[in-house]
DNA sequence: TTACAATATTTGTATATACAAATGTAAAAT
DNA sequence: ATTTTACATTTGTATATACAAATATTGTAA
């Protein structure tokens, strides 16, 4: 992934921006591959994100601020996301009984089923797209990334 | 930026994926960052991006194509967001007259002016963002990020 | 108890994004 | 010359995202 190949640009970018610019850039990459890895399975990475974050919970029912807070992408309409998965029988929702504000959301079976065979499919992408890097550089990144 | 923090999880995430959602939340981070310094300016990162490009061809027009090629997210609809920018008189669009499916996109002198404010801006906005790093750490993320 | 503030979610609106289909123009093939 | 193919852009549709406003419920204060 060359920076400066991929925006098509002859000019030499400063050492600044160009780190920014490379970073969407990577991020774009990694998004669409996902992206790609999911559509057999007609899931958003948002929903197959709030799969896992719902799993996770083992049976602890979340309510919309649980998922928010550990959503990647913090977003105010989390109700219609949950919406999508409900309307596919991935996840249920109900009236909190103690503080009927609230809503529960659990996975269903149906959807952990799905849930474990994204699984599968996500991790080969993650395989593939740091199959460059070894373990030390993926440690380095980590720390350099650690700095934003 | 700490990733298990910022998810709210206390389970230790394996290497790759956790750079992958690193680079996400950071992602996240800057493109939030950015989207904040234009906001005065009321223009998104995008129609930003396009402005740059059509003042980087001095004077010569660009087609939908040129635009596509150069910006950060290749996006189909490229005609709506030059909608936006003719809307607000930054830039002017005309069908090419020797090629009439063409049409040729440049930049006005308002949109050159205002252009040149938000650059001010973005460059501080950068400039905070990468603030803990030093020049060989930014060259060393660089190379990462080309391996992927 | 009534009014007010705080909390949790939902809805509305505008823009952004992805993908497919439609439109109009130019070039190539028959 | 007419048909076909390729090209460049536009439009339509569905979903995603960001932000503000609306709704419903609970807790608190006078």
């Amino acid at each position: 992934m060359n920076v400066e190949e991929v925006i098509k640009t002859e000019t030499k970018i400063p050492l600044k921006p160009r780190s920014i610019i490379h970073l969407f850039l990577v991020h774009n990459k990694i998004k669409e591959h996902l992206t790609r890895a999911l559509k057999p399975f007609e899931v958003s990475l948002q929903q197959f994100n709030v799969l896992r974050i719902l799993r996770g919970r083992k049976g602890v029912p979340a309510n919309l601020s649980n998922l928010n807070e550990r959503m990647i992408n913090k977003m105010s309409n989390t109700t219609r996301l949950v919406d999508k998965l409900l309307a596919k029988g991935y996840v249920d929702r109900s009236i909190c009984p103690s503080n009927r504000r609230k809503v529960e959301i659990t996975i269903t079976m149906e959807g952990e089923k799905v849930l474990s065979k994204m699984d599968q499919t996500i991790k080969r992408s993650e395989e593939e797209l740091v199959q460059n890097f070894s373990a030390q550089e993926l440690e380095q990144l980590n720390l350099l990334l650690h700095k934003f």
